[in-house]
DNA sequence: GTCTATAAATAGATAGAC
DNA sequence: GTCTATCTATTTATAGAC
């Protein structure tokens, strides 16, 4: 009936014969979509439309909507996984730049990581489980390479609470700088948390004068 | 036909009516799903259903559903500047911890502001140069209070990067908290915040180190 | 593997009765 | 001021042809 193809999807020939090349197509339109509208505000047509397929076959390749999203967000992980691995400690941390770098050169996946945090602020989100679960493993991380830092002398002892303190800004100011990225014109996202990493090294690394206990609360 | 009242809501009496009590009855209700689902998915019916009236009912209202976006957004930038409006300087950096407090008791509007702000991200979206414009405003009044503090003599002297630097952190935190609040179990928003604040403020205040230039870029 | 056709549900919005 | 009824468009999802 029409000029498709029926196996292939561009000629290609060996392992690779079309199913994969389309699932993998799919989903990049999703992050696209997803991104830029939220997930429940999307439609499997939209996709389907950038792809230049009909709904009927994305919904043949991956069952239904919310399995996309989850097929998405697992690729997406993936994705992420490709950046430090190998650091521990400071090291770890000042890693956390090459992130910024590669969040740049991927805007899309950074809108997709940042609409789905507030939206899967709701319960009944599908994410919702997964985004509490991701939050709580980078803030475990966090704090696990600021306790490397410590315990090699690359940084001051700090107590716990100052750690968690410390792993829970670190990310704060990662998240919300990246907000900023997007509706703040004129932001350098790579220069900004450069300058934080920094900074905030050098805090920790700071002896501090004795007797100096910033925080009372009692 | 049925048992509704023709005229007044619960038999008030004087300049309220009913329409004014209900727009804001529906506005609330607004508040309530917008942020939960968001503005794209959120629906007139969910909000009609909360306040016991017909979706027709809230079309008359308000004419639509972006028209309704705007209201609450207008009714929301008032019941903002509620809070610090006489501070300045260090006075009003230190006032923001009276917002953090505001904000904990008022979850609603808050979630609203960070699913807005992520969603409107896209440049089609409705609230998109609302956002945009609420983010300069907010820079703008962070870096003012900032030079305030610093002309006063409350802080030490800081270049026009810093300055800038530093409020884009400030405004970054406590996003990136807010967000951390709903996704992360066991944080104290307000705790969090004014130990960033106590803390920061000792930095602004202490003097530097001769030849201790932080950021070097060229 | 993708299509067409279609089902079943739901969206925003309008018209007009009361 | 709110209802009922309805319009038109769009949604996810399924069935079956090719």
């Amino acid at each position: 009936m029409t000029d498709y193809q029926t196996t292939t999807v561009r000629g290609t020939r060996g392992p690779y014969r079309s199913g994969i090349r389309r699932r993998a197509q799919i989903i990049e339109k999703a992050v696209e979509v997803f991104s830029s509208f939220g997930y429940r505000a999307s439609t499997i047509r939209e996709i389907a439309d950038r792809v230049g397929i009909t709904p009927a076959a994305v919904m043949k390749h991956f069952g239904g909507k919310e399995q996309l999203l989850l097929e998405v967000l697992r690729v997406w992980d993936e994705a992420q996984v490709e950046s430090p691995r190998t650091h521990t400690g400071l090291d770890a941390i000042r890693g956390l730049r090459d992130r910024m770098i590669w969040h740049t050169e991927h805007p899309g996946l950074l809108e997709l990581y940042l609409t789905l945090a507030t939206e899967a602020t709701d319960p009944s989100h599908p994410a919702h489980d997964y985004m509490t679960l991701r939050y709580a493993g980078t803030q475990r991380r966090f704090e696990q390479w600021l306790r490397e830092a410590m315990e090699s002398g690359e940084v001051e002892a700090m107590d716990a609470a100052t750690l968690r303190y410390e792993a829970h800004t670190l990310l704060a100011v990662l998240d919300g700088i990246e907000i900023q990225w997007f509706l703040t014109p004129g932001i350098d996202l790579v220069d900004h948390i450069t300058r934080y990493l920094e900074s905030s090294i050098a805090r920790w690394q700071a002896t501090p004068p004795p007797g100096s206990s910033t925080h009372q609360s009692t």
